[in-house]
DNA sequence: CACCTTTAGCTAATGGTATTAGCTTCTGAT
DNA sequence: ATCAGAAGCTAATACCATTAGCTAAAGGTG
């Protein structure tokens, strides 16, 4: 019987350390590839050789390269996640933090094109993220949903704002952004260049779309 | 010596209108393996399959798998921009040119997905465009600068929408609003969803980010 | 018509990929 | 000290792109 990968170590202690281990070691060396060569030039075999192991040893740690590219996926949102929940938690609640969220959002994607790429680009179309690495992408979508809600609160915005259709809207700002600066200066990163530094322009544009009936210190820009 | 693919046939007629035909066929079966298993699920092998032939033959015709690809990306630039063109033509010059055109720039990438894809999803980071199947997307933005500045003289934007700038910041619209919908609603077409019905709201801002001297019939609250 | 160059196909081979099977060796718990 | 499981290995399969070199046909030119 073959090793199964689905089957971890519940006997050792020790093992079991290692065995992690190795596998965070695979999946450093995995994004470190990705970088270099690109979402779909990750390669099992190049994998190995940076290990220093034989291409057949990798089956030990993931069942196939998709689940790599998953494990990758999940890894990439919870970092992704965790950086914009830290940006609006130091942000005035409302539409600050949603802009402050949304700008280190776009940070961390530029800073981990890979990853970012791998996560909303989905260059590889051989690969479904699961359910599990799916679930913080819905997370995401919550905390817009709840600052959009404390700006309705504030009367920052209409009541209109606090929906989901606000929150596809604005992802609408964030993802044309970031797909444009990503295909035509994929170099640069967040606030320099042609596309990012229009960000804060276009957050200013959601009280137009979402008025509120009390209209706050509105200034033209 | 190796027939070059780089030189065709001076010599004959007959021969060269067949060579063509071949061509075509091989990027027409190319774009229907891309349909169907993503975009860089194309395979020499695959395309060799269905025309009935050895992979080796192809390379009569193409020097390679980027070549390929690469004609695909100029056939699909072509295509998308005369399928803007067309609807700019169709409509009242300034704004509603502009939004028409960028709307039927919209229904055919999602029409066309595949090729869309490639032209601005650039999923296959070994494949660079070349030059020459670059220069339609010059041409888009002329258009659209055209119209912008057809807008200006309408009274409908202010001068500074004529600018590249503009151009940039309503790509990004356009641009959002189609990763949104490829990414998460990869089977609707234009129209359907939650993304693409926004568009026309999106274009509305436009004269809120670049008003008109003389306030037009629309006016911010 | 015969000739002869070009074209379009072929097979064989090279080196790359993911993945599976099955063997061996080492680790560490009992 | 033993013994099961873990983690490595090699060998093999089945893909892939690409190159080399061969053959047969096609078609223009003497």
């Amino acid at each position: 019987m073959r090793t199964e990968p689905s089957a971890p170590a519940p006997t050792s202690d020790r093992r079991a350390r290692r065995r992690q281990e190795t596998i965070e070691e695979i999946l450093d060396i995995a994004q470190a590839v990705m970088t270099e060569e690109g979402v779909n030039g990750l390669s099992l075999a190049e994998v190995a050789r940076r290990l220093g192991v034989q291409p057949p040893s990798i089956y030990k740690y993931f069942p196939s390269l998709m689940a790599i590219y998953d494990a990758l996926f999940l890894r990439g949102q919870v970092e992704h996640l965790a950086s914009m929940r830290e940006a609006m938690a130091n942000a005035t609640p409302g539409l600050d933090a949603l802009t402050k969220g949304l700008e280190a959002s776009g940070r961390w994607l530029l800073a981990h094109r890979a990853l970012g790429q791998l996560m909303f680009w989905r260059p590889v179309p051989s690969f479904e993220p699961s359910d599990a690495s799916f679930a913080p992408s819905i997370e995401m979508v919550r905390l817009q949903r709840a600052a959009l809600a404390d700006a309705v609160a504030a009367g920052e915005l209409g009541p209109g704002a606090d929906s989901d259709e606000a929150v596809y809207l604005i992802s609408t700002f964030i993802a044309g952004v970031l797909t444009q600066a990503m295909a035509n200066e994929p170099d640069l990163p967040w606030g320099e260049g042609r596309f990012t530094p229009t960000f804060p322009k276009l957050m200013q544009l959601v009280p137009a779309l979402y008025p509120p009936r009390t209209p706050t210190k509105k200034r033209r820009s």
